[in-house]
DNA sequence: CTGAAAGCGCTTACAG
DNA sequence: CTGAAAGCGCTTACAG
């Protein structure tokens, strides 16, 4: 029924063992033979089968993939990066074997007890990730999206997200900015402990603590009411310019300022962290550090194919893209007259 | 290096037929040599290599799923969709494999030519899809999420738009309107032909003309601009309640109708057309039609189970919640005074 | 209730 | 430059 390599060898007239040295190219074939075969495998449509392929060399072509697939992550994040793990996989002839964290470590011995697949990638790594151990103990290679605490043996890749935080400040205390508001991720991130969040806020400190700025910091969860009283909170404060490390509230944010009659950047200034389509997408496109996620997944595939990759962080430097919401500031003293 | 099955036979003192049978269940086996073959592996932490597991059965216990991976397409109804494949599919045992559209027939070729998977599953669907005749002639069973034109021999599932878009109207023209207006997809969907839009459109169009209402009808770019000039000519025809077909837009919507000094919904009823959690986390939480997309895909997944799926298409009726974006009209007359 | 053995479709030393 | 054959780790008739 289904076309299996003793098919495309009858046909061209050459041993199995042939066809599959022409499929692989581990060893030279002659002109002639090799075309003979790839012409018969073209004519029937031959794939070699997966399992028995697997089964014989050890290699299974597949990329397990553990991905965030709740509600309370950046969506679109999540789904640019899936995206650049696929294409990029494909590119390497793999496939991708689509995990979710619900399986936790067992989901990670399964496959790789099982042979599934020939490495595998983890998205969403928390500070204090518990899957570290199991993943040091996996007889293949793994990924690690994002830095946790004790990295010790393991490969990671993310955005430099403390270089981030720094360049954000640096971007706003250059235009001549002395009083910036960081309306961060929403608290439930930080209650993870997941990894970016605190090295951004870390960048961000430091950074202020180097320039002459006073800053405030608020989680903002995703409501409308919740950015409401964060920008209450903050304005309050008596900044001059909003960073916004929070996706949720990006769509929301420009509305609502204009409701309270604050021109961006005339009156306010806004820097965002996010991915770059969703920057250019706002009422006023947004000036932004961009988070590259299809790039960051695309690295993940090069780094998961060689047998072992580098342990080690391997951080993406923050890209800040200057659009049209962030200008000096209205007065030279950050402080509205009152 | 790895536990065989041979390991776990050796261990319980019997033959790996029997460790295989206890496994599968397939034949009956006595309490106590099922006790020791169990216990074994568990010991041993054997698990079935997947690849010798196919080729000997010929089933996978994997499961394909072809989903849009673009920006343009609603990226959280997808995530939730994918999350629903996955779940349900673990709880029969199976993985997902993720493709992309961008391999288009050929992919779906491959992966059955491969062995790759025991079934497919493919989203994202158009009324002229293109993938229909391969996806008829594999020899594996293929769910599709959406409704083509001509989907005879194939099992379809999908939310009922039709009577989405019929249940719309009729919830709003109950409660009083007379004038409503349709905010649609982005332009770039029904120029795709994604076949939920127009059936959509086709359930609202009939209910207007069953009742007495009048309708306005306006896709919507993904753009903040783009929902004001939508806004703009809609609510010039002085319509009294909005349907919004066009998550992307969800967002900027509450806070520009604010912005134009329209309350909701003692001004303007507003009627979404959304997952549910969407609707909930507005400023004025939605009424909506749920798109269940977790439900959907849990329900694609148990049809793709089946060795061969009713080639039927398979509509789940939509579920009208009420919430507080909707209400009576403030006047009985459509037509604001002018 | 259980075992010995064939066979699934490949890959890869081994031989020439 | 090419082929014959062993073997990967399972499942499942076939036998008893």
């Amino acid at each position: 029924m289904v076309v299996t390599i003793a098919d495309v060898a009858r046909a061209a007239g050459v041993s199995p063992s042939t066809v599959s040295y022409v499929l692989s190219g581990k060893r030279s074939i002659s002109e002639g033979t090799r075309r003979r075969v790839e012409r018969s495998i073209r004519e029937l449509g031959y794939h070699p089968n997966a399992g028995a392929r697997a089964l014989a060399s050890s290699r299974t072509n597949v990329l397990a993939l553990v991905a965030p697939l709740r509600a309370d992550v950046n969506v679109p994040v999540v789904m640019q990066f899936v995206g650049g793990v696929v294409t990029r996989a494909r590119a390497h002839d793999h496939d991708v074997l689509l995990l979710t964290e619900d399986e936790g470590p067992d989901g990670l011995r399964r496959v790789a007890g099982s042979a599934l697949a020939d490495a595998v990638i983890v998205m969403d790594v928390e500070a204090a990730e518990p899957r570290l151990p199991v993943l040091r103990s996996l007889p293949l290679p793994a990924v690690l999206i994002g830095v946790p605490d004790e990295p010790h043996g393991l490969a990671c890749v993310d955005l430099d997200f403390t270089a981030a935080g720094a360049a954000c400040v640096g971007h706003l205390a250059e235009l001549g900015h002395r009083a910036i508001a960081l309306v961060g991720p929403s608290p439930a991130v930080y209650a993870r402990g997941t990894s970016y969040a605190g090295r951004f806020l870390r960048g961000f400190r430091a950074a202020v603590a180097q320039r002459a700025v006073r800053a405030a910091e608020r989680p903002c969860p995703p409501s409308y009411d919740g950015l409401r009283a964060c920008l209450d909170d903050v304005l309050g404060q008596g900044v001059t310019a909003l960073v916004v490390h929070n996706e949720a509230v990006l769509g929301p944010l420009l509305p609502e300022l204009a409701r309270r009659g604050l021109r961006v950047p005339e009156d306010i200034s806004v820097l965002a962290v996010c991915p770059a389509d969703m920057a250019e997408f706002q009422a006023v496109p947004l000036s932004s550090v961009d988070i590259p996620s299809a790039e960051l997944g695309g690295l993940a595939v090069e780094l998961a194919m060689s047998a072992a990759p580098p342990a080690r962080v391997r951080l993406l430097p923050p890209r800040l893209t200057s659009r049209a919401s962030t200008a000096p500031p209205r007065t030279a003293t950050p402080l509205p007259s009152s």
